[in-house]
DNA sequence: ACAATATAGTTCGACGACGAACAAATGCAA
DNA sequence: TTGCATTTGTTCGTCGTCGAACTATATTGT
């Protein structure tokens, strides 16, 4: 009657998943989302100029929520939308300083909000885990239709 | 400029549940949730005639959340409400035949859904991997407020 | 016993994400 | 080139979840 152990995973996940993303949310300033965060650090990282498609699918969200986000984001000024001069449909999303500052307080917010964890988890820990979470990522990524 | 290793892992985190989620919502028979697949294997697993709050906190969502799918539960005949004799607020709920049924029914679709992974990470890859996922769920657990 | 507080379940309004469908622009094929 | 399929971004309708607020019942404190 027990799970096979790749559901007890999945479950494990799914229970993180949602507890540290409550936990972040709470801990944003007002107003900003998990998912608006999620953004700014994808534009920060892998940097901006970028198209909506493109971001949409980096972070796992369909169309319509990525049109939803950036149009969140531009309204709090925190990216800036010019046209793709290569593609007439396009659009290209880029930051602007107020974007890369409420990102970088949105950083500290989140390791502040997940250090009281730190000390039952350990970096090794970590360091263990990681490889096989994104052995799975990729090939959940790959069995995707 | 590289993220913490917290932060890696909770990004694969992430992705890995939403992806788990949507190949598994999709394979669900029509109208069944994955929300409602999780509450019936939970009472299959845990035992059922729970309460709705008890079973909202082990699956964690919230009260509002589980009324909702209790409901969608019973409109179906999945579930069978009775209040509890002890608690004159309380409402407990047990599984019928046809939700034990489809619970089945349901784990034999999510197997098959997962089944296209299972070459890419192996059972020992799972349980080298399983303790350290409890322990920063239960560390998540405890710092919720 | 009785008032104050907490808890179970529900309803309500807001919000984000999804799939379907659309217009505009691009790419491909004959 | 012209016609068809694809892609981009958007709008729309639906749905699930959340927090706030409410009723009814329990529990606690004095």
């Amino acid at each position: 009657m027990s799970d096979p152990p790749l559901f007890a995973l999945l479950n494990e996940v799914s229970i993180i998943e949602h507890l540290a993303r409550n936990r972040l949310e709470r801990a944003l300033p007002e107003g900003l989302r998990v998912s608006h965060f999620v953004v700014l650090n994808h534009l920060v990282r892998m940097g901006d100029g970028r198209s909506l498609v493109r971001i949409a699918r980096a972070v796992q969200v369909e169309r319509p929520a990525m049109t939803n986000t950036i149009q969140k984001l531009e309204a709090r000024g925190l990216v800036r939308l010019e046209p793709d001069p290569r593609d007439g449909r396009g659009k290209l999303v880029f930051l602007t300083p107020a974007g890369r500052a409420a990102r970088q307080e949105a950083v500290a917010i989140a390791e502040a909000a997940v250090a009281p964890v730190a000390g039952d988890v350990s970096i090794a820990d970590i360091e263990s885990v990681l490889p096989v979470l994104r052995r799975l990522r990729a090939a959940l990524d790959r069995a995707r239709d």
